[in-house]
DNA sequence: ACAACACATTTGTATATACAACTATTAAAA
DNA sequence: TTTTAATAGTTGTATATACAAATGTGTTGT
């Protein structure tokens, strides 16, 4: 289906808006389909990206700032993200000894847990996408999209 | 900037994780240079779409299940939407005669005149990305995009 | 020591997304 | 004709995004 069926235009638009309206409606097709996986384990996609993150940490605490910064959407409230995280117990919250200003943020083992169940459908998620292109094609698309969104001047 | 150098990722990532990773930050990264675009002018990006969607009407008024199949985030609450625009007299709003269930949404000249003057904003921000990357690259980011999106069954 | 500033995080407000439930109207079936 | 079902749109609730203001803590300069 091409863009412009999607979004039933009828006028012909040139490449860049179209490659613009691509890139945005791919965008939400795959975010829905990935909520459609976290939907049963009652995780947004956001609140998901956190608990990777933390994970990343490999027992480490991350800083409020950490997570922000390794968040996609950089402007997303991590403060609000984690506050969900903490009733569902995925993750612990204490102030920093060393410098109270910050807050150091754990996975606990519950959050391990539901992250362990969600990889093998995470992956099937990813590999169902990949799997409509070659891997050349999948390499040159992530080549195009990093000069894509980088400024010349 | 690679998509791993953004999320600072220390490990290595296959390139199916990281095709979706790079569509959706790219996406962030489109949105949040629109949206700049659009503050000044009190819009947000969703309410953008629906007052070009009217004015591709040409005229003829268009109904709220109309302008939700063309557009791009097909969840999104077009009521609320409209709402918005009614209040900065965008649009009008009528119950259709011929079918009472239906609303006839129209986009007022006040609309258009403010889509008129986002118009060359709109071009310019368009053109900007596309510019980083060759018209052949631009015609196959398109193709990819879309084969991506398209499962094989 | 104290003021001024920088930093880390939280809170408030408006808007948007996601989705289910509800209302009103029209169409179809019995 | 009455019931049932389908359609179009609205409303409610929870979460998320966007962004500014506020809070509390640490650092620097005088």
């Amino acid at each position: 289906m091409t863009i412009e069926e999607v979004i039933k235009s009828t006028v012909k638009m040139d490449n860049a808006k179209k490659v613009i309206l691509n890139i945005m409606y791919t965008q939400n097709v795959i975010q829905d389909h990935f909520n459609e996986i976290m939907k049963p384990y009652d995780l947004s996609g956001e609140q998901y990206n956190v608990l990777r993150i933390l994970r990343g940490q490999k027992g480490n605490p991350a800083n409020m700032c950490v997570i922000q910064e390794r968040m996609l959407a950089k402007t997303s409230n991590t403060t609000r993200l984690v506050d969900k995280l903490l009733l569902k117990e995925f993750v612990t919250r204490n102030v920093c000894p060393d410098n109270r200003r910050k807050i150091e943020v754990s996975i606990t083992q519950k959050g391990l847990d539901v992250l362990k169940e969600l990889d093998p459908k995470v992956d099937e998620h990813e590999r169902a996408f990949a799997q409509n292109i070659s891997p050349e094609e999948l390499e040159l698309l992530n080549k195009l999209l990093e000069k894509y969104r980088t400024q010349q001047n």
